[in-house]
DNA sequence: AATTGTATCAACCGCGACCTC
DNA sequence: TGAGGTCGCGGTTGATACAAT
């Protein structure tokens, strides 16, 4: 037995909304609110619409201070920081920019900054394990994500960094997992060096050495498609290579990753005070992005709210 | 000018989690 | 306690625009 529509569909319009429609929905919500119920709400407004499309329509179209057009590079960047950390948990990386909808980045990562990345990655990150030494990464690569912002473009500033070859230089990959060095804080003067043999050695880390992206996938899907988890994990594992960082203040925090920070149940509590106060997305450290990931996984009226308040506001326009 | 390929993005769908009774 | 209703999320689809041939 399959479950039940939320809808009659034989009555409900579907497709695009048409000027119409969209003004029917502004008035009521903007008169009566939505009620805190999307399914009733499109019959009350007089619409031929399923309450999901009309919720739909008004968080990503019509609800006020939506922010449509180019990401900036700043916006770029916490894109990139978030995905590395929480993979494609588009609500919340939402919640760090405010104007922009989960719809909306996850159209812009997939289409264009996923893409923006692959070509910046180095010749040899496009291959699979076997191919993947360490003299595979420029000495300067390792550089880039440790940069504050700069006026210089985020993807400008990447390119820069993956122009020029080193056929010699050889790195040392920080092992973030560590579970020694996480729990006594996980900053950055704790990572324990451990050399990409022990990584190679590593399950968990061949997993992630997986190419990160489509070309050249070693086909770990039947249709020969990178995996979802496989994909946030090179992305990931090109993020660590590239010690890409979440700054804290002028504390740096390395990025690790998620999947094995959760498995050790990392302990942050000397930065708790800090949350709320950041004025800047990046300020969060990653004990905060966990109780995000916690509490937006909770109750509806979660816990981001209280991240940002641009947002709240938004929150608050939804219900009234 | 017509056709084909590609990119973009709004909208849909299904599922899991939560809430209420 | 569990069944039904609803919400919100993330993945996917499809229409349209634009570019290339």
């Amino acid at each position: 037995m399959g479950r039940a529509p939320c809808c009659d569909k034989a009555n409900v319009k579907k497709g695009p909304w048409s000027p119409e429609e969209d003004t029917k929905l502004k008035e009521y919500i903007e008169k009566h609110g939505t009620g805190g119920n999307w399914i009733s709400l499109p019959q009350k407004a007089g619409l031929r619409r399923c309450g999901k499309s009309c919720r739909l329509r008004w968080l990503n179209y019509l609800r006020p201070n939506i922010k449509h057009g180019e990401f900036s590079d700043e916006e770029d960047r916490i894109i990139c920081t978030l995905y590395a950390n929480i993979g494609s948990r588009w609500s919340i990386i939402a919640a760090q920019l405010p104007g922009r909808t989960d719809n909306d980045i996850k159209n812009y990562w997939n289409t264009k900054l996923k893409k923006k990345l692959m070509n910046l990655l180095p010749q040899s990150h496009n291959t699979v394990l076997p191919y993947l030494t360490s003299s595979s990464f420029p000495s300067h690569c390792t550089s880039y994500f440790n940069q504050t912002p700069t006026n210089t473009s985020f993807t400008t500033s990447l390119e820069q960094q993956f122009s020029v070859p080193s056929s010699s230089s050889s790195i040392s990959l920080p092992f973030y997992h560590n579970q020694e060095s996480l729990l006594n804080g996980f900053s950055s003067n704790t990572n324990t060096n451990i050399s990409m043999q022990y990584q190679l050695q590593n399950p968990m880390m061949k997993e992630s050495l997986v190419m990160f992206g489509s070309e050249g996938s070693c086909c770990s899907s039947s249709d020969g498609s990178l995996g979802k988890q496989e994909e946030i994990m090179g992305f990931q594992n090109f993020m660590q290579i590239n010690k890409f960082n979440l700054s804290h203040g002028s504390d740096v925090v390395d990025v690790n990753n998620q999947w094995e920070r959760e498995k050790v149940n990392l302990c942050f509590s000397q930065n708790h005070e800090k949350q709320i106060t950041s004025t800047t997305p990046l300020d969060y450290d990653l004990e905060y992005i966990k109780q995000l990931i916690s509490s937006n996984s909770g109750s509806c009226n979660n816990g981001y709210l209280s991240i940002d308040e641009n947002k709240m506001e938004e929150k608050t326009m939804y219900y009234y």
